[in-house]
DNA sequence: CTGAAAGCGCTAACAA
DNA sequence: TTGTTAGCGCTTTCAG
């Protein structure tokens, strides 16, 4: 291909020196008017773009944050980098996005090539197998600002934008309990990621608190193929009268394999969970959901990941953004 | 923050020449098996990450490759960017992916900060907006290697990754009709855009066929709020029977307030349009879709645009991937 | 097998 | 107001 333009080829083109045109391309004091003109319209003419590459090396600064999501089709995670690309643009820096696709491989990987691309800062969903915070530790062992949100790891010196998601589940599993639901089964995710243990936990204690029995089915997230967790679910001796799923794909693969077994939603079982609103309305059937705050935690992690770029002393830890329970969007119970 | 670490770094630490550090830590030959091992593990030691920024400096290639969508939120676009992703790093390209937000003055601002980045080829969607090609002629004029995916511009000097959008709406349109359907309107976008174009071509050439008139109501993509063209279709003096849908937000959006309007879906009105599979299935409804190849699209733009950069002859300029009617999803009318 | 030096595109300190 | 020079981190001749 051809190559880019650079500052020596409006120089030489213009008889001037490489640092005549790096400055008549900024500064606006210190160069004349008349070449400041010629530099800018041969600068048109030819087509150039400064090389930001070129300028992160010198200023050690590259204004590039990078981003790490499990994967991209889930709503949640889509949303989210949206709420974050906005809100970053307008600080002025850009955003380079990487999924882990799941994979804890994957997460190390993306992690090495953020590195590579020098960025300036990470904001990051932990994969569904990372139980294993080695690579996060060494992450943070270089002083690299790193802010994690949604799946966060545990410790005190990592930065988190978390959910409520206990009180979450907490409202979410009296809802259920209150619409008469003595069965309530939870699809939950490995116990290593906070959110199912937080969740886990939330389910449990209501359970407890009515003296009901919990129900944990496990099942892997990202894996689009949730069919055994819900025969699981649908086939258990105590029939369930309710679910609680924790993200999109699990719901949606539960409600479809519910649909082939002829299961009715909600007349036979009645299915919840963590899901977006957008969704939850075309899905057509009563579906309590809690609604995730995307646009304030993507907005949170990236004000926050700034202050520690910029070096801001006393960056709060933990920042916790409050959900809405949802369980009847348009005033009838459909 | 602490710096990243460099070859001098490693080179001071060790009182070797940085030259000798950047062999061993690449070279096989040319350098003793126990300095490159002792390189190596301090390098390792270090944390150092080798600066692709630098080296793609050098190299006057980054492997990178730019990725621009209308938005993120949109099944299409993040299910294109999943496949675009493994594709390419499995090529050993990452990519940097930026969303337009379906504003055309966005569009323009990232690619030029694609070109800032050093992309070595861009591989995007126009935006909604986007009726004016002259960004993306200059574009072009650079030699930046550029494959446009789903709404794409026309003319010869362009490559193109399509979908068979008229046939596609001709199937859709025919299965209408053969349901019975007399009043089917089709909810477009601007007309400028390729694939409205031809899906309106595909959808008039059917209705003609049959004597039937045909009505198409416009809204605007990415407006999350379609509330408008809904009720256009909705208060039709004379009531339609079917609706075709462009994408997902814009079915979502009217069957959100069909509800609201208490029209029966799909016993009053049969919706259908292009939507995925995994939201088709879990709409409860009847929807006939149009399911769209994402992983075919992205694999075939990524292929196509390392041909380009690599500068094989006689790429093709315009290719077609084939999607797929689905009329009944599980094999009962629901 | 290893080091010195030049140069990728750019900025910044120092001269002129 | 402009040019010269050095240097950001790295690779790559060219010497030794």
């Amino acid at each position: 291909m051809k190559k880019y333009v650079s500052l020596k080829d409006i120089a030489t083109s213009l008889n001037l020196s490489v640092s005549t045109v790096s400055r008549a391309l900024r500064d606006s004091y210190s160069i004349s008017p008349a070449v400041k003109k010629r530099v800018c319209d041969e600068a048109k003419r030819l087509g150039y773009k400064p090389n930001l590459i070129a300028q992160g090396l010198i200023a050690n600064a590259t204004r590039i944050i990078g981003v790490i999501v499990p994967d991209y089709m889930t709503y949640f995670y889509s949303s989210t980098i949206h709420s974050i690309e906005s809100f970053a643009r307008s600080k002025g820096y850009q955003i380079i996005i990487t999924s882990s696709c799941e994979s804890y491989d994957r997460e190390v990987e993306a992690i090495n090539n953020m590195m590579c691309l020098r960025v300036q800062g990470i904001i990051m969903c932990l994969s569904q197998e990372t139980d294993d915070y080695t690579h996060l530790k060494e992450l943070q062992a270089t002083g690299m600002p790193v802010v994690f949100f949604d799946r966060v790891p545990e410790g005190e010196e990592f930065y988190t934008v978390e959910m409520d998601d206990r009180v979450a589940t907490k409202q979410l599993t009296e809802y259920l309990i209150e619409k008469g639901k003595r069965r309530v089964a939870l699809i939950s995710g490995p116990s290593y990621l906070n959110v199912c243990r937080e969740r886990e936990g939330g389910y449990r204690e209501v359970l407890e608190k009515y003296g009901l029995e919990p129900s944990i089915v496990y099942t892997c997230f990202g894996d689009y193929d949730i069919k055994e967790a819900a025969d699981a679910v649908i086939d258990a001796d105590e029939k369930y009268d309710a679910v609680i799923c924790m993200n999109d794909t699990t719901l949606y693969g539960l409600l479809i394999r519910m649909h082939e077994r002829k299961i009715e939603v909600p007349k036979d079982v009645l299915v919840s969970g963590f899901i977006d609103r957008l969704h939850a309305q075309i899905i057509y059937l009563h579906i309590p959901f809690v609604d995730q705050p995307t646009d304030e935690i993507g907005e949170v992690a990236v004000k926050k990941l700034l202050a520690i770029i910029e070096d801001e002393q006393r960056v709060q830890r933990r920042d916790v953004c409050a959900s809405c329970l949802c369980v009847d969007l348009d005033g009838e119970n459909r």
